[in-house]
DNA sequence: GCATTACCCTGAAAGC
DNA sequence: TGCTTTCAGGGTAATG
């Protein structure tokens, strides 16, 4: 389940390989991922440009080329982008495959198809119905305490439902929402304007710490996520209460508990988290 | 404005 | 063993 962390290290995984590499051909499968692969429009903005860059907006990858076009890929629940050679086996659910100078190509595969890709010109990326609604990536330089609190005191719901809004803040999912809560000992269902100073600043750096661990940990692998090289993450070794559902908290023992907000998974520790 | 639900999809796991 | 059902979840849209 690719979050910031994930979408991150697949950035930096992809590239060492993908920067300075042209785009010699693009094949696609023909089949719908959340939204249809327009070939065509592919083809016009990437054919015979040079990969310049890779960045990360929330949980979008952006590929940035020397004709200032952008593809923009999204893993939805499955996605994973993959180096391979020309000759090697497909793995099945190969929606995307690009051909690039040099001998490789970058294989976008996805079973369960939750995923976008997309090719943007750079005026229309702001723009794109992808970003124009993103708020604030939480590991950005400008993002601030201050910045948190009058977020939280302006929104009148649940402190998971708000983590998960991508509207605000960009990049968590579910596995990283549960954990920053975990860490800053707040329950999943306090409401958000009831959260004082002190309560809102340990949130802020447990959304920071929990996203920059699982950076360094190169990604939680559950079942999908590997990066471009097909390696694994192993943030999933460090959970304190994603997935534990029944499990003693390693804090204060007592079982965690797991309860169903907005048709997801909530976990939670009911002695740390209040 | 927010909460809830359904939907898209496949594969793994559970249930029978 | 083998089939069927359930569940997982990011984002979007419809409904209350």
């Amino acid at each position: 389940m690719p979050e910031l962390p994930e979408v991150e290290s697949v950035a930096r995984s992809l590239r060492p390989r993908l920067v300075g590499r042209r785009v010699v051909a693009i094949e696609v499968s023909g089949l719908s991922l959340r939204r249809p692969i327009e070939r065509e429009r592919l083809e016009r903005a990437l054919a015979g440009a040079k990969a310049e860059g890779v960045r990360r907006v929330g949980k979008y990858l952006l590929i940035d080329f020397s004709t200032g076009n952008v593809l923009l890929v999204h893993l939805g629940m499955s996605g994973r982008l993959l180096f391979a050679r020309p000759g090697e086996a497909r793995a099945p659910h190969t929606h995307a495959v690009f051909r690039l100078s040099g001998g490789l190509e970058l294989r976008y595969v996805d079973p369960r198809r939750f995923g976008v890709l997309r090719a943007y010109s750079a005026g229309e990326l702001e723009r794109s119905p992808e970003l124009s609604v993103l708020g604030i990536d939480p590991l950005a330089p400008d993002f601030s305490v201050a910045q948190l609190i009058a977020m939280l005191a302006s929104a009148r719901r649940d402190l998971k439902g708000f983590l998960l809004d991508q509207s605000r803040l960009a990049g968590l999912g579910n596995i990283y929402a549960c954990e920053a809560l975990f860490l800053a000992g707040l329950g999943p269902r306090r409401r958000t304007h009831r959260v004082g100073a002190a309560a809102a600043a340990r949130l802020f750096g447990a959304i920071r710490e929990v996203l920059e661990a699982g950076i360094r940990n190169r990604g939680t692998s559950f079942s999908d996520y590997v990066d471009a090289e097909g390696d694994q993450g192993s943030n999933q070794n460090t959970l304190a209460v994603y997935g534990r559902e029944g499990e003693p908290c390693r804090v204060c023992g007592r079982k965690i508990r797991r309860v169903v907000q907005g048709a997801r998974s909530t976990f939670y520790c009911p002695g740390c988290q209040k």
